[in-house]
DNA sequence: CTACCACGACTATAGACAGCATGTC
DNA sequence: CTATAGTCGTGGTAG
């Protein structure tokens, strides 16, 4: 079996005491690369072996993935995605800058994120997965993968590396990437998101609070030098803030106007409207401003604030598919395999969010939302992350950057209910939060209360039978230290009011 | 008849920031 | 539209 160039690159590089970067496009591939350059290196370092070591033990039950990167680790080898636990990404990025690791292969993270510079920096694929197949990589992103080879201070220079599988090819890559300049910056407000969201703090914050004066600040916006047509620009800023108005987040003076009313049923921006004086006054309603200060799209605010609206019964899946639903959540491609099961799920489950027409584009996003909220499903039933590996091919990096999305929009998701007087859904967001912090099933709610008790040691008192501060009160010392540690039974003691206690004998 | 292999069809694909007030295994 | 690795199913062949 031929050595792949990549690897053979990395091997030399290893040969010459270097140190190199790979970069790849997507995570399985990164793993495949580190794995492929460490079945080649045969001797071993104690140094390496601690690392692995350190690597296993990143999460409590070490998964596959983490198996997977300690055997790289022993070869002095790594990858790097965000499938990666913060500590096993830390634990690499210290390793490679103290020079005990020699080769990375990772997924673009690398390149923007932290600084780590290496003599050689391969850049594997040029080419990524995206809307209608391989697309090719932005000449910008390349040349920040470019800009980690070389060490300054510490080496003369450092090689930037791409492979080619043709002399033409090889052209068409020094012309476009070595040779060529980065697109230009596009600004973001171009997206309906972000410019909903930008008009909404405009008018919140009191910046803006009329058509003139949100067209004011746009015209002296980089989006506004970027495409210079204002007209449009003020038809769109228009257009959001018709919406803003629909969705109840804004008020303008002529609101009880009819040119307005009829504007909501047609869907578009009237004639008449248009026409409106560009001084009218808007202005934020309360709700509007919470939304505003949250930072939430007005987008998802109004999809959360509906789902709950048609709410008749709460349930943890219906609740949780309607925030991974929402514009905020970036949805999976769910997989063909796991259809079935989704479909089951979403059948025996109250919905919160509508269900789209089936084969619509809508549709994917519908089920990549199901397949989050059901993976959250089995984390708030308190299966492990080896199991949610297993099941949705999610790493433990991913469950936790999803979590932390999640655990955002329960926050909003319980404000926006507080305000507007829904006091159920308000509560059962709050509780949902709760258990989606600590992956945990309702009925350790009250022992999760407690300091220094998270999933696990709840668990454990719960199945000696200790599962309300009722229980902990009445439990002694000596039945807390034998489950616990001697200290965290202490600490429990004194969270229900026992303050001087003896040291355990 | 069964175990095994070669091969083609099919599937899947990077990343991550917002509030708030501190302590998970 | 462009790639590539892993999985799965099929069909053929050797034993």
């Amino acid at each position: 079996m031929p050595i792949p160039p990549a690897v053979e690159i990395a091997l030399d590089t290893i040969n010459m005491r270097k140190q190199a970067l790979i970069f790849v496009n997507s995570k399985r591939s990164a793993e495949k690369v580190a794995e492929d350059i460490a079945k080649q290196i045969k001797d071993t370092q104690p140094e390496w072996e601690l690392l692995a070591a350190q690597a296993l033990k990143a999460l409590s039950r070490p998964t596959k993935q983490c198996a997977r990167l300690a055997l790289c680790l022993r070869k002095g080898v790594a990858y790097h995605h965000a499938g990666l636990v913060h500590k096993q990404r830390e634990l690499i990025e210290d390793a490679f800058r103290a020079g005990t690791i020699r080769i990375i292969s990772a997924t673009p993270t690398l390149a923007f994120g932290m600084d780590l510079p290496a003599f050689r920096c391969i850049v594997r694929d040029l080419r990524r997965f995206g809307q209608g197949g391989m697309v090719p990589l932005p000449v910008l992103e390349v040349q920040q993968m470019f800009g980690r080879a070389g060490r300054p201070g510490k080496e003369d220079y450092g090689e930037a590396i791409c492979i080619a599988g043709s002399e033409a090819e090889k052209q068409d890559i020094i012309d476009t990437y070595f040779n060529g300049l980065p697109e230009e910056i596009i600004s973001k407000l171009a997206n309906e998101k972000t410019l909903r969201t930008y008009v909404l703090s405009l008018i919140a914050t009191g910046f803006a609070n009329s058509h003139a004066s949100l067209m004011d600040i746009f015209s002296k916006t980089f989006y506004a030098s970027q495409f210079k047509d204002l007209g449009r620009i003020g038809q769109r800023v228009a257009a959001a803030t018709e919406q803003l108005e629909e969705w109840g987040f804004v008020q303008s003076e002529e609101s009880s106007n009819t040119s307005s009313s009829r504007a909501k049923d047609i869907g578009f921006i009237s004639a008449a409207d248009l026409d409106k004086p560009d001084t009218a006054r808007i202005r934020p309603t309360p709700l509007g401003r919470r939304v505003a200060e949250l930072y939430l799209d007005p987008l998802a605010a109004r999809h959360i604030l509906d789902g709950f609206a048609r709410a008749t019964i709460l349930s943890p899946f219906g609740v949780l598919h309607l925030l991974t639903s929402s514009s905020e959540f970036f949805q999976p491609r769910p997989r063909a395999k796991e259809m079935e099961m989704l479909d089951a799920l979403i059948l025996g489950s109250d919905l919160l969010a509508l269900e789209p027409p089936l084969y619509s584009p809508d549709y994917t996003a519908f089920m990549g939302a199901a397949k989050l909220a059901a993976m959250f499903l089995d984390w708030i039933d308190e299966q492990d992350e080896e199991s949610i590996l297993d099941k949705y091919s999610i790493r433990p990096g991913e469950i936790y950057s999803h979590r932390l999305q999640a655990d955002w929009l329960l926050y909003c998701a319980n404000e926006l209910c507080r305000i507007t007087g829904q006091a159920k859904a308000a509560t059962y967001s709050a509780m949902l939060r709760v258990r989606m912090k600590h992956g945990a099933r309702e009925e350790l709610l009250a022992l999760l209360k407690f300091r220094d008790i998270g999933r696990v040691r709840a668990r454990m008192l719960w199945n000696a039978n200790i599962r309300s501060v009722g229980d902990v009160r009445r439990a002694s010392l000596g039945q807390l230290a034998a489950l616990l540690n001697p200290a965290v039974a202490r600490s429990l003691k004194e969270q229900v009011g026992e303050k001087g206690q003896q040291p355990i004998q």
